[in-house]
DNA sequence: AACGAAGTCAACCGCCATTAA
DNA sequence: TTTAATGGCGGTTGACTTCGT
């Protein structure tokens, strides 16, 4: 009947997440098969739940993501996003390659409403705002308007929610045509390419880690450009959530980015690597390449290449 | 230099839809 | 078919950082 619960909850750690839990769980999970997040912690030795392992991964420690400020691209297209899907951080996010739902609902609510607002535009309504009254009632919330109020608003005496989840009704013409939630036609053409709503765990013998000989490329090829074997280890703080991303050893490989050239120029071989502990602790460059080519070869999983050779190749790059 | 306010963002909470038993 | 776990989502919190005085 049922399954068995996802965690008892009893001696979990919370918190911050250590560089070691970090490793750990970045280790587990490229080193095997995608199975079930509830046994993820026990498998990785963590005392997390899975629910947290899981968060951790999908917002912070995947390989695809862009991290960053947004550019200001994607600040226009979140609010395109934002006026047409409302709240719906996950699918804004799934048009926007690279970033996460917790990333883009933060950005927003420190950020684009304050933009907006500076700029007249009512953050909920995407209208521009009434003008201030300058004759404010006491102790009473102003009249709503049939574009709804600010979250921020006073408390109201009417029963709704004061929560932003309804502000999906007010909407652009665009979005007035009633498209399912899933379709949102324009907005694809921004970034064509991944989808990170799906993120699989890997398998453990596709994993392939950039390797570095000292070799490097063009800025805007450049391979992967560690030289000594070293891991993948984020242990140099104990919270590596506050160290900046220049800083957290975790950061450079978040950053990678396709190492087309490198391929064109037959050194995959060279940049083949089984995954171990002994992986990169070495910072590697980004590059802000893609190939389009080479990606066609390859099956191309939210921003994780599987090389389709039998074999141990999988390259880790933002999808970007 | 010290303090408090404001800003930022990773992580948690709780709800819901889906799905396995 | 029913039950309950899982995974996903959006809202919120709180620790930490930055800014202003």
């Amino acid at each position: 009947m049922g399954r068995q619960p996802c965690c008892d909850k009893v001696g979990l750690k919370k918190g911050p997440w250590t560089a070691e839990e970090d490793q750990k769980l970045v280790s587990f999970i490229l080193g095997n098969r995608q199975c079930c997040w509830r046994a993820v912690p026990k498998l990785a030795g963590l005392l997390r739940c899975g629910k947290s392992c899981r968060l951790r991964w999908t917002n912070y420690l995947r390989p695809d993501l862009k991290r960053g400020l947004l550019s200001d691209a994607e600040e226009k297209l979140v609010i395109d996003l934002h006026a047409q899907l409302g709240n719906r951080w996950s699918k804004i996010a799934s048009h926007m390659p690279g970033r996460t739902d917790n990333e883009i609902k933060n950005h927003w609510n420190t950020h684009i409403k304050k933009k907006l607002r500076k700029m007249g535009i009512d953050p909920l309504t995407h209208k521009p705002l009434p003008p201030p009254d300058p004759h404010p009632p006491k102790d009473q919330s102003p009249p709503h308007t049939a574009t709804g109020g600010s979250p921020e608003a006073p408390p109201s005496p009417s029963p709704k929610p004061p929560q932003e989840k309804t502000a999906v009704p007010v909407m652009t013409p665009a979005s007035q045509q009633e498209a399912g939630d899933d379709d949102v036609p324009i907005l694809s053409n921004y970034y064509p390419g991944f989808c990170t709503d799906e993120v699989p765990m890997m398998d453990p013998d596709e994993i392939m880690v950039p390797l570095g000989d000292g070799r490097t490329a063009p800025p805007t090829s450049t391979i992967f450009s560690t030289t000594t074997t070293t891991s993948y280890s984020a242990a140099s703080d104990s919270v590596s959530s506050s160290l900046s991303r220049d800083e957290d050893p975790l950061f450079p490989l978040m950053d990678l980015e396709f190492p087309d050239i490198a391929f064109q120029m037959g050194l995959l071989d060279d940049m083949v690597a089984s995954w171990d502990d002994s992986l990169a602790q070495q910072p590697l460059s980004p590059s802000p390449v893609y190939d389009d080519d080479y990606a066609n070869q390859l099956q191309i999983r939210s921003g994780v290449a599987f090389d389709q050779e039998p074999g141990n190749k999988i390259v880790l790059f933002s999808s970007y």
